[in-house]
DNA sequence: GTTGAAACAGAAGTGCT
DNA sequence: AGCACTTCTGTTTCAAC
């Protein structure tokens, strides 16, 4: 599926992971390559859906968001949680894992009174298991090919 | 400190975070502003730290990552793994938590066998506890500001 | 793949209410 | 704070190589 994202492309997602305003012309003059060659690889790479999107990239703690917490949810005979996921929104990511928990996700809340009321509602659901996020080494490294050895 | 973000500033996050790449004028249509006034107030976001960046969204597996797992790491009398996590390129996220686990990571791995050696590496900081990925109900859902109640 | 030109869209600056 | 207008930068598309 990667067969054909040769060094240039690699060096294209890698410019664009670390800001997708840079131009077309600025990603050509590093990587070596004429302004139309980047745009017409970079058209191709999100015709691949290599390219999901572009997003801006929000400092939750600007928005009031004082604490992010891991909670694990060991779900009771698949209670259907994935609704209230779904419209819940300090609920930011959620994962169904192999293992005894059934589903991580990642939340965010403004206090610890505010994360108590979502870990009561996700008390429904199964019980769960919360780790409040102490530091973030990285969140959202930019992705590169898997090396090949 | 997000006593200044009105509900004008809260649609243009929402519409940054959904696609980046969206025209200040197309942001003025949707929410009744004129392009300079939503520039000004995108700018004034940005100056701030609101907007961090504008990041790339790739699809891992299009760059053959089949596998995402979250490794749980209990590190062993504080050894010091986040040099290891920052130089690692599979490790795409990388919390400290409280609790028993003291890091909570997500993880890319094109096959089991390279999950495997992954894991292997992690092991030398201390015990690790895996779980593999089965579905991503929500990944990076658009952050809103936290409902006043 | 390249350069160069033209057309278009979007962002930024200016002045004014 | 906001808008209308102008200018400049960047993208796109085309040609020809």
């Amino acid at each position: 599926m990667n067969s054909k994202i040769d060094q240039f492309d690699q060096k294209i997602l890698q410019l664009l992971q670390q800001d997708a305003r840079i131009s077309h012309a600025e990603i050509g003059r590093q990587i070596h390559l004429s302004q139309p060659a980047v745009s017409e690889r970079i058209k191709r790479l999100e015709a691949a859906q290599v390219i999901r999107a572009y997003r801006a990239d929000i400092n939750p703690k600007a928005l009031g968001y004082q604490i992010t917490a891991m909670i694990r949810l060991s779900t009771r005979q698949g209670r259907p949680y994935a609704q209230y996921v779904a419209n819940c929104p300090e609920i930011i990511d959620c994962y169904t894992v192999t293992g005894e928990d059934g589903a991580v996700m990642r939340v965010l809340a403004s206090d610890v009174e505010h994360l108590q009321r979502i870990i009561n509602e996700l008390n429904v659901f199964g019980s769960t298991s919360t780790a409040i996020v102490l530091t973030t080494h990285v969140a959202g490294k930019p992705i590169t090919v898997p090396a090949i050895d």
